[in-house]
DNA sequence: CTGTTAGCGCGTTCAA
DNA sequence: TTGAACGCGCTAACAG
């Protein structure tokens, strides 16, 4: 293996230039740069990015912590956007980034969960989908040892950056054109519309802020407006719709997945009500063609967060970062490739 | 930051005693292992990955590489689960994964990539979908430097091991099944079957083993078969259903993505026929809802796959590993959560 | 069975 | 501006 010292003695320079020069250190001539570079190029040297961490410290390295559920999903792409945005930031960033699932830390205290990720090289974690149950990581945010990128979560503190969507507005966004634009539809004489709301997980941070959203539309549509909790499950959702889904003229619902549950249910109860989803995943292009929804690009989510989690190592304070949205109507024909 | 020295001298002996009980070296007593153990849990001391892949080479550390597709699909659930699986594993066996995307590593050459996991201390790579277009994969596996696990694709070699199911034979048993089960429904004086295949990718290696799998349940079902290549794309298939498909008596698919696009052809076309997949994700049971297919358990597969990897780091040969499969009947109600 | 010691490859003072 | 030397935390001979 090509080590530094093999290029320090092939450009005849000492260790240490060539270090500098790998660093982008000041103080170094244009001339020994070019020295140096051209050996690195000769050798077809790469630096030991292991030995480097071990060296510096600050190994630069970010865990993606990630709480996808278990079994096979139609939300996985979620999940998988999220790991492919994360990844292909931190590679263009050189960052070295390690996944790790919530499932993998089961069992642990949140000071064997603090000194794995020590033993990792890990000072800097992404958590996506934080829950308020999430105790240990809560914990960890607290310790302030780590620096951290928190998607969907309201932290935000020196070491803490915050990055997510507009909850609030998207879920009033995408109640309030789907209930505006089905008033034509409505009898006049019907009275006020009336909504259920499926609301997601109650300990889910996203779940308030969505529903302060969709009473806000309700609000000014003046239409009456019951909320029940889904917990983001389809089958829970489908129970819901079953019950009280009949008399409600519209179904607005926290997650694509929970619509399809109410979608289904309508269907089985040989209704038709407007129904409105969360999140844009495809799955929502087969079974609820045409239906509205708020879409996330989780991809660029994560880029964006592996981004912020550059900027904390780089000693920058945390900060809240908003991401966009847009309101779209899921067709067969946009997803099919 | 507690080190090997501090639980060295907080024991009173040496360095390399900790390391051995570390490391579960034979030739140390149980009293100084014991004493050891004492010290490591009072000083809450955790070795530090970094610096012993530094110091012993061997980091131990291997790569996953995959390839999905860019955009949100309904597949992101196989690499999900295969992610899942494979560091599952890892966690449970001490060993630290990093995951690679295909993507990362475009433009760059054999060398390149070499150098890029060598830099990263990576000596053994898992290749989850290796088509035969990946030259610089297979340059790769020739080369010889790297330990591999190759996913679907048959490579055997002393570093190399192969794990998959057994592709031809799924094939084979679910087409005989739906063709079998679906002979009492036609007319006796129709005379043969006739069956279409739509095959997937010709580069991809699975593709030519299902085939003949596929040809050997129309050989012994005496059926007239037709062989498409859809690419494993839903909208090819769907166009090669779109246009043959109407006049065939079943529609064979190797993959559930094909099979959506062809039943939704058919659909269109107004014309029922049997359409079967491979695969078995979740999608099927949302829109191909009673249809035969394949189901591999993609988690235990990337398992499986790690396992083998850590073999492999052991010095042992590498071998063929066979992993087993299902067909089932998908249905809504299994999938619903 | 235990301790001493020499690196692993690199970053980083501190002199020169 | 450059270079020699030390140390990061650990493993692996080797000596005792």
């Amino acid at each position: 293996m090509v080590s530094i010292k093999d290029v320090a003695k092939h450009a005849g320079v000492a260790i240490s230039t060539v270090s500098k020069v790998l660093n982008n250190y000041p103080n170094v001539t244009d001339a020994t740069k070019a020295k140096v570079n051209q050996a690195i190029r000769e050798l077809n040297y790469v630096p030991n990015s292991i030995a480097a961490a071990l060296s510096s410290k600050h190994s630069g390295r970010i865990a993606l912590l990630l709480d996808p559920v278990r079994e096979t999903q139609a939300v996985d792409q979620i999940y998988m956007q999220y790991i492919l945005g994360a990844l292909d930031c931190a590679k263009e960033l050189d960052i070295d980034a390690i996944t790790i699932f919530f499932s993998m830390l089961e069992g642990m205290t949140s000071d064997d969960i603090t000194r794995y990720f020590r033993s990792q090289g890990v000072h800097t974690i992404v958590v996506f989908g934080l829950s308020q149950e999430d105790r240990v990581i809560r914990n960890l945010i607290q310790e302030e040892e780590f620096h951290m990128v928190v998607i969907d979560a309201p932290f935000v503190a020196d070491g803490i950056t915050s990055v997510g969507i507009d909850q609030a507005e998207a879920q009033y966004e995408v109640a309030y054109k789907t209930i505006s634009d089905n008033i034509p539809r409505l009898d006049p004489k019907h009275g006020p519309q009336t909504v259920l709301y499926i609301a997601g997980k109650g300990t889910s941070y996203v779940t308030a802020d969505r529903t302060k959203g969709m009473k806000k539309a309700a609000e000014e549509l003046n239409v009456s407006l019951s909320i029940r909790y889904g917990d983001f499950s389809e089958s829970k959702a489908r129970g819901i719709a079953m019950i009280t889904g009949k008399e409600k003229d519209i179904i607005v619902c926290a997650s694509d997945l929970m619509a399809i549950g109410a979608v289904n249910a309508l269907r089985e109860l040989e209704v038709f009500h407007p129904v409105c989803g969360f999140d844009g995943i495809t799955l929502m292009g087969y079974v609820g063609n045409q239906m509205n929804t708020v879409q996330q690009d989780f991809y660029d989510i994560a880029n964006t967060a592996v981004r912020e989690a550059k900027r904390l190592m780089d000693g920058e304070k945390g900060r809240q970062v908003v991401m966009p949205h847009k309101i779209i109507r899921m067709k067969y024909q946009d997803i099919i490739k």
